[in-house]
DNA sequence: GTGCGTGCCCTACC
DNA sequence: ACCGGTAGGGCACGCAC
């Protein structure tokens, strides 16, 4: 038996049985870059808890009826192999528990079937899957670096000679392990990354022929095509190599992949097209894509309903589509309106090329080749590019959530809160809860909604000196301060120093002593802390990352405890959360007002006031004061002083717009939130407009230069000067076009594009513009008017005005008592007050 | 049939 | 498959005339 030593970071995690067991198959790499695929094994079991004061003799009694429990499942038999009983906590009380093992984690749902005893309260920690029961039991975490030492499997017939049919450079059964301390400051993982691209002439799933693939890595540049041009224009296209057919394109594309060898195979929408459209035509044309290690072809594993294709693994490559990871961890705190690469791509990586992709049409015949060559490839560089952006935040996902990279890129925020729960349930003596089943899912959607936030209702106006005072993670920190969660819950019951508050009219407490996710948070919350704390003292990737991770934990926790799928789902927890919240900031808001300053607007978490005759040094020392009087962990921080600020009226009425304003910095910057400007479903003039009169109002004080802005607007719009692409409305179709039951402009737009035999499904973006109906066409409702965005046709002039551009304009004037209406002739409705 | 008010659907934002 | 609150466009529908 040859050993082995190396260090060792862990990639990829799948499993594998054999002799009826299961093996973990870890990929990784050493410090020297070399591929290393480590087999391990651990015990497998779940837990039963026990029905309270139960005798001793009872359970032993139970746990030799539970020793001799045998299964046979489809043919295979196998058995209880030990059980042993623990003191544990569930939901945080403790409990008698018995840890029941078995061969095969597979066969645990069989087993927790027969355990269906009346000295059993539960039977738990079953539907985790093999990998993360893994992770949590060996503690031989993703990304990680660790010592490992083991037998080595290359020339061995063990496992079904797993060794020798590996595209790996050792495979090694592993005997002993050692995390090194602070691995990530000693040894930096560089990964191997290869982005992949496809070209097809028809956009549904191999319907249509692959035309190209790209292929990007660190030096490496491809694109491979069996479609030449008549002529070259001598432009260099090195990279472009040339095959006989689709076929061979598909062999080419397995060719490279098994070459490159990456660590990462990453697409853009990949898991929704590119590679099930590379399966797809492969299976049409019987060329086997053998891309995994082991040279085992793409697994797809089932999408949700209504949520298209489900995931695509590679065996022993982890294959990432970008997008996923885009829309879980950025797309909140982006700028972009859609999440296509170009866009996202501007927007990470100042790429500011504009690039339109050429449209192929079979019945184009003189295409331009070369141009989509390029084309091709630069999607491929951008989505290299966008991941070694992204990687220091993969990276970080993956060692805080303690899941492997291609799980945690894919999962959404509830997942990795949940993940996270689970792999520190451990420090707590907590046994798992399970997953939800379906009847209890359906309950709890079935819930009456909860009431949330606080939000002021401002009096419209323009004002001077603003303060902005926010709590930083304010409901996380109210989950820690009240202790609110499940296991902390205790209804109607009373306990010394418990939290109490009335949700629906009813009393409810939590407990005082701390429950594991409160717990969990607050490590959380001081650990984004301490990594945002030492971001100040040094830049860095890695840091940033990591404190960033922790900061969406930390807000996502909230939501987990209120969301139906969570194990640790509580209503009450999320209501209390809400409530809690809400009471500490009208309490802080009174203290504002009190300090003789002004609270002119507040919602959820922030509060924004006149500092009126006081200094901003003055103010500052009032938010210490402020803090000191808080309870627990709860935290105010100062947002910004603000040079002026706006807020308007709703539509209907004189009252108030909530969650409408705009507040100019001491710096000159503007903060616009709410406002048309930045919805994408009104129409890039009205928003632009709208921003350039706000900016004018916050930064002379006045109107009068926003009012000469207008009519210039205005005049435009009547002489038909406005460019089609600014009056393109975006709309996202949020559901099959068969489940509306009102027919509104965007359902109509897409019902015109499937009629075109684009394939329109839920988070489409849908593109149109207003078209002026032609005299006698009485056409009254919008929707009648809809063009799509390629249509051709004039703009509607008095849909832009009177429904775009002017609404978007007038309850800015309406603040300086100007009437946009009357100043301006072309609103053809006047009212009879107007005159 | 047209005009108008109201309720509800729907999206996108905080 | 993260929560609730809010604005506001637009359609559906009932009613008056």
């Amino acid at each position: 038996m040859k050993t082995e030593k190396t260090d060792f970071i862990p990639l990829d995690y799948d499993y594998f049985d054999f002799e009826g067991r299961n093996y973990i198959k870890i990929i990784g790499r050493n410090s020297q870059g070399k591929r290393l695929c480590v087999i391990d094994s651990c015990e497998v079991y779940l837990w039963a808890i026990l029905k309270d004061s139960l005798e001793k003799d009872r359970i032993s009694k139970l746990i030799e009826k539970i020793k001799k429990i045998k299964l046979n499942i489809k043919g295979r038999q196998t058995k209880v192999e030990n059980v042993e009983l623990y003191d544990k906590n569930f939901l945080g009380k403790p409990v008698k528990a018995l840890k029941i093992f078995a061969t095969n984690y597979k066969d645990l749902h069989d087993i927790a079937d027969k355990l269906g005893l009346p000295e059993i309260e539960m039977r738990r920690g079953y539907d985790l899957g093999f990998a993360t029961h893994y992770i949590m039991e060996k503690k031989i975490i993703p990304l990680n670096w660790y010592e490992i030492s083991g037998e080595v499997l290359d020339h061995s017939e063990e496992f079904g000679k797993i060794g020798m049919h590996l595209d790996v450079d050792m495979c090694i059964k592993l005997l002993e392990k050692k995390e090194i301390a602070d691995s990530d400051k000693k040894i930096s993982f560089e990964p191997k990354v290869l982005a992949y691209d496809i070209e097809t002439d028809e956009i549904k799933i191999g319907e249509g022929e692959i035309l190209m693939v790209s292929l990007a890595s660190q030096n490496f540049k491809k694109v491979i095509t069996w479609k030449k041009p008549k002529t070259f224009s001598g432009k260099n296209i090195d990279y472009v190599e040339y095959v006989k057919n689709e076929a061979e394109l598909l062999d080419k594309f397995v060719e490279y992949v098994r070459k490159m060898s990456p660590d990462f195979l990453v697409g853009y929408f990949s898991d929704g097209f590119d590679l099930p459209y590379l399966r797809a035509r492969a299976e049409k044309l019987k060329v086997p894509l053998t891309i995994g290690l082991d040279e085992s072809q793409p697994r797809f594993f089932r999408g949700g309903i209504g949520r298209g294709l489900g995931p695509a693994k590679i065996s022993g490559i982890v294959h990432i589509d970008l997008l996923k990871f885009i829309q879980t961890a950025y797309s909140q705190y982006m700028q972009s309106e859609t999440l296509s690469l170009n866009e996202v791509a501007s927007e990470f990586l100042n790429d500011s090329k504009k690039n339109f992709k050429p449209k192929f049409s079979s019945k184009t015949h003189d295409h331009n080749w070369e141009d989509y060559y390029e084309y091709n490839l630069h999607d491929s560089v951008l989505t290299l590019r966008l991941f070694e952006k992204m990687w220091p935040d993969l990276l970080e996902f993956s060692r805080v959530m303690q899941e492997p990279i291609f799980d945690v890129s894919r999962n959404g925020m509830s997942s990795n809160v949940e993940d996270y729960i689970i792999h520190n349930l451990e420090r707590f003596n907590e046994i798992p809860e399970k997953r939800p089943v379906h009847e209890e899912i359906s309950g709890r959607r079935q819930m009456e909604k909860y009431e949330g936030a606080f939000v002021f209702e401002p009096v419209p106006g323009i004002y001077e000196n603003i303060a902005v005072f926010d709590f930083t993670s304010s409901y996380g920190t109210t989950i820690v301060t009240y202790n609110l969660s499940k296991s902390t819950f205790l209804g109607n019951k009373k306990e010394k120093d418990s939290h109490s508050i009335v949700l629906e009219g009813k009393e409810v407490h939590f407990s005082k002593k701390p429950g594991f996710f409160p717990e969990m948070l607050k490590e959380i919350i001081i650990l984004r802390k301490k990594y945002k704390q030492e971001l100040k003292n040094k830049e860095d990737a890695v840091t940033r990352a990591r404190s960033n991770a922790f900061k969406l934990l930390a807000n996502a926790a909230y939501g987990y405890q209120g969301f139906f799928g969570a194990r640790y789902y509580c209503r009450e927890a999320a209501a209390a959360t809400a409530g809690f919240a809400k009471k500490m900031i009208k309490e802080v808001i009174e203290k504002i007002n009190k300090a003789t300053y002004k609270v002119i607007y507040s919602d959820t978490d922030s509060i924004a006031f006149l500092i009126q005759d006081k200094t901003e040094s003055k103010t500052l020392e009032f938010l210490k004061k402020l803090n000191s009087q808080l309870p627990g962990i709860m935290e105010l921080e100062l947002e910004g002083f603000f040079k002026r600020g706006l807020w308007v009226t709703k539509r209907t009425g004189t009252i108030g717009a909530k969650k409408k304003y705009a507040l100019l910095g001491k710096d000159g910057r503007l903060k616009i939130r709410g406002f048309e400007t930045v919805r994408r479903d009104w129409c890039p003039l009205a928003r632009e407009t709208q921003n350039k009169i706000i900016k004018l109002v916050l930064e002379e004080g006045n109107e009068k230069r926003a009012l000469v802005y207008l009519k210039e607007v205005i005049k435009k719009i009547k002489q038909r000067k406005i460019d089609k692409e600014d009056l393109i409305i975006k709309t996202m179709l949020q559901k099959p076009l068969s489940e509306y039951k009102n027919i509104t402009p965007h359902v109509i737009a897409a019902k015109k594009m499937q009629e075109k035999e684009l394939p329109i499904t839920a988070g489409n973006l849908i593109e149109y513009y207003i078209a002026q109906p032609k005299d006698g066409e009485g056409k009254k409702l919008v929707r009648e008017r809809v063009n799509l965005s390629d249509e051709k046709g004039e703009y509607d002039i008095d849909y832009y005005l009177n429904k775009q551009v002017l609404p978007a304009a007038e309850n800015i004037f309406q603040v300086f008592n100007v009437n946009v209406n009357e100043i301006i002739e072309g609103k053809k409705q006047m009212k009879l007050g107007d005159f």
